[in-house]
DNA sequence: AACGATTGCGGGAACGTTCCCAAAAGTGCA
DNA sequence: TGCACTTTTGGGAACGTTCCCGCAATCGTT
């Protein structure tokens, strides 16, 4: 009896070449065999070849696949901070698109900071990425170029810098809805808690703000668009500032549901509520904010698609380039009502 | 001139070799020179060596050096997902912990499904990593039992299964502290949201309110004792639960965070407030709930040593095995109040 | 039946490292 | 200076794949 294959010392490791003996036939009619990229023959020979595979308990060594194949079947993502939930959601979303198509997504964390940035790059392609997939434009961002000359494929995502290939969802008319959306409540003092002016995603959300009040022909009043980050704290300030102007607005398009979240608590302190005095917009629609004690009206984008379309660019060549806009749609729920 | 190096055609890649050629020695002296492993030397030839491999740009070729020394520097993360903000911020200090230690950090989900739990797990050992660290750990789970049969060196975090080598935080302290804070604020008749069954941290912060509550000679009584999973949705039907109880309880000590937040809309909707109607304590202490309306008190478990533990349970000879705890602190804020 | 075209298979050379081992160079001591 | 001993060096064989290439076998076509 020879089962004791299993029951033996562990015998280090199943190779292509003991496949090959096991089988009767060479390693390269195994490695054919055995390639995902072909398409798997049902021969009977080749349905033996794997069948042994199987019963062997075969893996493929990866390292040894991807030095010889030089490539790793691995995309670097790039992100600011996953414990920023949008990025999460992003990251779930490509790392499950990327199985899809037997890839695997690993992660490196930024902290929106661009030197970081630069070295988390580093230490992605360091690991043999296939492709990047950058969260982190910014305005006249050079790191593309760079990128390019190394030769290693990238994409924006969910930002872009204007001129590379990037999937990003329609941030303008994400804006022209939500606030399209309060116009519609009868609001027409709209102010917008406006973001960083460095990322496209924000810029865009705030144009379609303009659009939104150009077309209901609410003249713009400077003082009711504040700047801010992206952050919960920043919100809270910039909800403050537009609080306390001598005439306050009714109702408040943030450009983030975190930004949503601390306008929330500002609001609250105030000693003012939701929706009764003003009326909220969020953006995203991450988890929690559903869940709210008043849950939050917010704009959802389908992550999903985004993730799609950026490995679609990354790798498909038929692919059309540029920056490819995905449709969000605007989720009404208890943080809006009409002005009364 | 034969700067060319640099502007010709990008030449495929620098490798040992060329190293070896422009610096007159052999490949075998150059792979030894740029071995981070050994302490590197800093002869004048180490030196020379180093700035050649410098200037022309070389990095090694991960696939390759893994084939050879049959290890990826690598270690494997399974969470049950990033979008929950616990788990986001434990994968970021594992993370960190492994860069300072030159490995990367990759992730895979499970959505909480035992099923998917192991195909994370393959998928990760296919990508080669060095160890695991598993943040699903079940009850009676015989998961450890395959892994260490395949040989792949594991360590269980944040929850354990109370036979393996594990780092977590003191979930029984944690839940005394929230527990004992709400008693010394007055309350005596305290409900819980107790978490699943399944996991050991929630079990663990039961046993520290029963604990608690026995120091204080509170009689428990089972009607404020109600399970749940982690999700927001749980909190909320949980706390109405407690709610509407006969005699509800003054106050609530939530399993971690996100029961916590579906605690308050509850409350909320109940048309009560927190900390004036009831007093309302959560667990882990993530970034939003210091920003919400009402900051909430909680426990903050420091994910920094639980990661760097995992790390040196995995690889540390040295360190101790069995469960090891990291102490957590209670955060008071404005979510507990004297009971009046 | 004969012939070119297609297909299937196996041998063996890569891929870029690391690591063993033997040889060379350096070191210390008598 | 010579000898034993340590340290440094380079050659070359792995590591486990994939892929090129030549050869044999099969297939269609006339």
């Amino acid at each position: 009896m020879d089962s004791d294959e299993n029951t033996m010392k562990s015998k280090s490791r199943v190779t292509l070449h003991d496949v090959a003996r096991e089988a009767g036939v060479s390693k390269s009619t195994v490695s054919r065999m055995l390639d995902e990229r072909l398409p798997n023959s049902d021969s009977p020979k080749a349905r033996h070849v794997r069948q042994v595979a199987l019963r062997l308990g075969y893996v493929r060594d990866l390292s040894a696949a991807n030095l010889r194949r030089g490539s790793t079947g691995t995309i670097g993502v790039i992100v600011p901070r996953l414990t920023d939930t949008v990025m999460a959601m992003f990251y779930e979303a490509v790392s499950a698109a990327a199985a899809q198509q037997g890839r695997f997504a690993i992660v490196a964390t930024t902290d929106d900071n661009p030197e970081a940035s630069r070295k988390a790059a580093e230490a992605l392609i360091r690991r043999g990425v296939d492709g990047l997939i950058l969260t982190t434009a910014r305005e006249g961002d050079n790191f593309g170029d760079e990128l390019r000359a190394r030769g290693v494929p990238f994409v924006y995502a969910l930002r872009h810098n204007g001129e590379s290939a990037a999937s990003v969802g329609d941030d303008q008319l994400g804006g022209y809805l939500a606030t399209r959306h309060l116009i519609d409540l009868g609001h027409r003092r709209i102010g917008i808690i406006a973001g960083p002016d460095y990322a496209t995603s924000s810029r865009g959300r705030l144009a379609g703000y303009h659009l939104a009040l150009n077309e209901a022909e609410i003249a713009p009043a400077p003082e009711l668009i504040v700047p801010s980050t992206f952050s919960i704290e920043s919100g809270e300030t910039a909800a403050n500032t537009l609080l306390s102007l001598a005439k306050p607005p009714t109702a408040i398009f943030a450009i983030n549901d975190n930004t949503a979240i601390g306008s929330m608590s500002a609001i609250a302190r105030a000693g003012l509520s939701v929706p009764n005095d003003i009326s909220l917009v969020g953006y995203n629609d991450i988890p929690i904010v559903s869940r709210l004690p008043v849950p939050l009206t917010t704009v959802r984008v389908p992550f999903d698609r985004v993730a799609e379309v950026a490995l679609a660019l990354l790798f498909d060549d038929s692919s059309e380039r540029g920056v490819r806009k995905i449709t969000p749609s605007l989720i009404p729920r208890k943080s809006t009502s009409p002005l009364n």
